[in-house]
DNA sequence: CTAATCTACAACCTTATGGTTGTAGATACC
DNA sequence: GGTATCTACAACCATAAGGTTGTAGATTAG
């Protein structure tokens, strides 16, 4: 995954109201007015959320007569898990070395008998 | 997990720089003038990175003489796991009531003899 | 047809973010 | 001791982010 669209992914989920709206509409589909009535805010304010997550890839909307209804994507939201993944790797191979460095002595070293 | 803390972790995961450093630090301790080497900015610049990858906990600093060796922490990076499952299962509800909709057939309904 | 609803988008404001340079305090090197 | 290195932090700047209100286009309801 390239930087500039893992960026727009995390930041989109680095807000506490965008990361609500993606558990509602994961859980079922809400037109943008049905979300918009949720939270404080303006209805342009969530648009902009939508238009946020819609950039990143984990929602998509269609269109039902006058509204446009909102659906997650479950598999952008996975996207996240092999970034994270990554991070592990670099971290499991760092221990395995570090037990390398323990488990296997050196040839100078003196075993006890 | 707390929306705040939420939001320093996603948002400081959200920037190229700042998961390359992880990813080093990760890797192995480096002091904060080592990182600054690697990038194509001012020393304050990764000064600045570093610090907001402490303030959400994704490395700690210790000192060692004049410099301050930094150490990624594997267990905050497995904290936004936790949030991806949370999202996760909420989908797989949503799948496990789509399947008894189409499983369950209504009492209205008239199945096939 | 008219009015109400849903959406999109522009303009604007305030604050946060990501970068810079410069200054100053510790610590190590010679 | 004097100097170089590493770090921290302040001040500043440009731009992006998150919010507002207002306007305008579709679409439905009466």
């Amino acid at each position: 995954m390239e930087a500039d669209r893992t960026d727009l992914l995390l930041h989109a989920l680095a807000d506490a109201t965008r990361r609500d709206i993606v558990r509602r509409v994961l859980h079922g589909e809400h037109s943008v007015s049905d979300l918009a009535r949720e939270y404080a805010m303006s209805f342009a304010a969530v648009q902009k959320h939508v238009a946020v997550l819609e950039r990143a890839d984990l929602i998509t909307k269609h269109q039902r007569g006058r509204e446009r209804l909102v659906r997650g994507r479950i598999d952008t939201v996975r996207d996240v898990y092999r970034l994270l993944d990554e991070l592990e790797a670099i971290w499991r191979d760092r221990m395995q070395r570090f037990g390398e460095i323990l488990g296997e002595p050196n040839e100078g070293d003196h075993p006890c008998p």
